[in-house]
DNA sequence: TTTTTTTTGTACCGATCGGTATGTAACTGC
DNA sequence: GCAGTTACATACCGATCGGTACAAAAAAAA
């Protein structure tokens, strides 16, 4: 048997990466292939077809967000911070280093939802994801006082989700520095500080 | 001189609504066409091509969503039962009675930013104006004595953008009414009461 | 080396894409 | 009714879309 001459993971995250900037609809054939740098039968043999390879980079994609706001989150011990410094990284490009490539989940939801049945579902799923892991890090501040009690946890965690999902989108425009400060620092009033 | 068989309006119209259900890539001239009820060579005597089919929708999109955000808000003389209908109107799908359907300029920065520099800007100028709609209300509040003093009023209403902008784009999905609710109430702690 | 198996590059497929040429039908002004 | 003008429907255009047939090439198994 003769063996591949590409590797596997690394075609598949150039693909992600043109999704992730274009979208579904408007990556085509000829630009993928050539950002893989793998021909057409291999595209096809490997991943089944455009719908295949779709759904392989965005099970890569949600899977690595997850870890990256999963350590962001970690970084900091306090709840506050840990938000102020997981949106000001999001508002700096995150992991890509581009605030303009939005998310590819998002994006997914706003493009392909609710036509698109199984991908919705995957984005959902990993949105519902995000969602839990904010509410347990604001549930850990309740627990240690550093936030005023009474508030609910996971209602918090999904708001907080909602202005993340909005600010990336905001930042696909590169809007001015003001701009994007003055929001996070908004935003982040959501989380009441304990009485000290 | 032969006059038109269809309304414009009403054509543009038509178009839009599709724009808006698929977004500019997947809007096919054929499903255009149909859904519009002309013949292509009537679609691009009067708007042009498909981009310039597409810039119009966009700007009657816009035209009609600023309107009925000013509307929503209007409806209420008090800050926070404003903005609370407000979020509960969206959460039933608005105008259109579809949450699913999100909201086209929205789509548009998401789908098209930041590689289509004209439509970019008309979509991220009309948030701009829903910041400033946000912030008028919320002024008024501060001066009424509604608000706690001591906010700020362009951060709070950009904040806000962030998460109504975050709220459509999960509504497509039609998370459950418990999700939405909680969220919506939440997002709504961002606007702190005086003290009573 | 030879055989066998899999991948690769090329060249091609039908379908659909956005966009248009053309002739005819429909209306206005005369 | 006739002339002039515009909009209409049909039928078509090249380009690109996603997807594949096929044969040469490359390695493992013999």
């Amino acid at each position: 048997m003769r063996p591949r001459a590409f590797d596997e993971e690394q075609a598949l995250d150039a693909a992600m990466r043109v999704f992730w900037a274009k979208g579904y609809e408007a990556a085509s054939l000829s630009e993928l292939t050539e950002k893989m740098n793998i021909r057409k039968p291999s595209l096809y043999a490997t991943f089944g077809d455009k719908r295949g390879l779709f759904g392989r980079s965005l099970d890569r994609y949600t899977t690595r967000h997850l870890e990256y706001i999963q350590r962001m989150l970690e970084r900091e011990s306090a709840v506050i911070p840990a938000f102020k410094s997981l949106l000001n990284d999001l508002a700096e490009g995150g992991r890509a280093g581009d605030p303009t490539l939005g998310c590819l989940a998002v994006l997914t939801l706003d493009e392909l939802a609710p036509r698109e049945a199984e991908w919705t579902e995957k984005a959902w799923a990993h949105q519902l994801r995000l969602a839990e892991l904010f509410r347990n890090k604001i549930a850990e501040g309740l627990e240690s006082g550093e936030l005023a009690p009474g508030q609910d946890a996971e209602a918090l965690g999904r708001a907080l989700l909602a202005s993340v999902i909005g600010l990336t989108v905001m930042l696909k425009t590169l809007p001015d520095r003001a701009f994007t400060e003055s929001t996070i620092s908004a935003t982040l009033t959501l989380l009441k500080e304990a009485q000290s």
